[in-house]
DNA sequence: AATCCTCTCAACCGCTCAGAT
DNA sequence: AATCTGAGCGGTTGAGAGGAT
């Protein structure tokens, strides 16, 4: 198969467009229609390279293009598109009406996939973050035959259905967010292992609050005083009673390969992130109850997540719509 | 006021794919 | 079946704008 040649090299301009070559280009457009991308230029007066012309058109000159800033619903459908296809702009776009390809892949890179960064989610994967040098370095100290992906059989962790719908939660949906078993068994059913996860979950189910757990605290075998912070994490630690050592023992035991001090270090690191703000599920099917969520410093908290504690504080206050909220 | 830095996005590059020959 | 060509896709680049110092 032939390359196409550059356009410098075959003497055509490159660069910027001016005025006055997009007016040639929605010209012959106009006339005669798009196609034969490579015999266009010549025909329609330019000295460009059809592929240009064709960039030109499909990005910028189109009529039907819509301009202006991505609304939240776009934003959402690009969010849950990815999620679940992956970087496959044109599909998206078929999805947005008025945008291109280029322009959702431009938004993406400059506003989504930061905005996920610095929640702890995984562009790629939708998945929290498991490259952080805090959380990673922090399990690899204390499993040290960890899998490298900390969560990666982990049921809500691990379905991007579960994840995206919730970067964008309406106000009332901020506060509440459960996972939900059955979309974990329809991901994950040819797993035997995250079929075991599942039938602890379900035992589990409904996961209730806390004062249901130590109403029946005698049926587990939890040692809860001997919960400590690691010591990246001293406002945190000096922040946590027993009560809420109990709460996040009741979050191990659901999921017993996670039961480790810093995997409850995330957990309550992402309810602050959260701004959990009752007694909730939240995550894992996890129950964290509100002085928990409340008594972590939002510095300690969010910085501990994504390193960037001011930005956070104040992000985490804004309300300019529940995007925002979250940048 | 000047310089530096960051961000945005239009445009380019390299590649793949499907259809034609 | 092999090759060629046009079209499209996704990754990357770099100029320009605007903000920070």
């Amino acid at each position: 198969m032939g390359k196409t040649p550059c356009c410098d090299k075959r003497g055509l301009k490159k660069g910027p467009w001016t005025a006055e070559e997009d007016k040639k280009l929605i010209d012959y457009i106009q006339k005669h229609g798009h196609g034969r991308w490579r015999t266009m230029p010549k025909n329609a007066g330019l000295r460009r390279c059809g592929k240009s012309c064709r960039l030109r058109w499909t990005n910028y000159l189109r009529p039907d293009i819509k301009r202006g800033r991505f609304s939240g619903e776009e934003e959402e459908i690009i969010i849950q598109i990815h999620s679940i296809m992956g970087n496959k702009w044109s599909a998206i776009a078929q999805r947005l009406p008025g945008r291109t390809d280029n322009e959702i892949k431009n938004y993406w890179n400059t506003h989504i996939r930061r905005r996920l960064l610095r929640m702890g989610i995984d562009p790629v994967t939708h998945t929290p973050r498991l490259d952080l040098p805090a959380i990673s370095s922090l399990y690899n100290s204390s499993q040290p035959n960890a899998p490298s992906n900390m969560l990666g059989d982990h049921p809500q962790m691990n379905n991007p259905n579960l994840l995206t719908p919730s970067i964008a939660p309406s106000s009332s949906q901020r506060t509440t967010m459960n996972f939900l078993p059955q979309n974990f068994q329809e991901n994950q059913s040819t797993n035997p292992h995250a079929q075991n996860q599942l039938h602890a979950i379900q035992e589990n189910q409904p996961h209730t609050t806390i004062q249901d757990f130590q109403a029946n605290m005698d049926q587990f075998s939890i040692n809860t005083t001997n919960f400590s912070c690691p010591n990246s994490m001293p406002s945190l630690c000096n922040n946590i009673n027993e009560d809420q050592c109990i709460d996040i023992a009741y979050d191990s035991l659901s999921f017993p390969e996670y039961s480790n001090q810093n995997f409850c270090q995330l957990l309550l690191a992402e309810s602050q992130m959260y701004e959990l703000d009752d007694t909730q599920n939240f995550g894992f099917g996890s129950v964290i109850s509100a002085p928990l969520a409340s008594s972590i410093p939002l510095n300690s908290a969010t910085s501990y997540i994504n390193g960037s504690a001011e930005d956070d504080q104040r992000d985490n206050y804004c309300s300019n719509g529940d995007i925002d909220a979250f940048m």
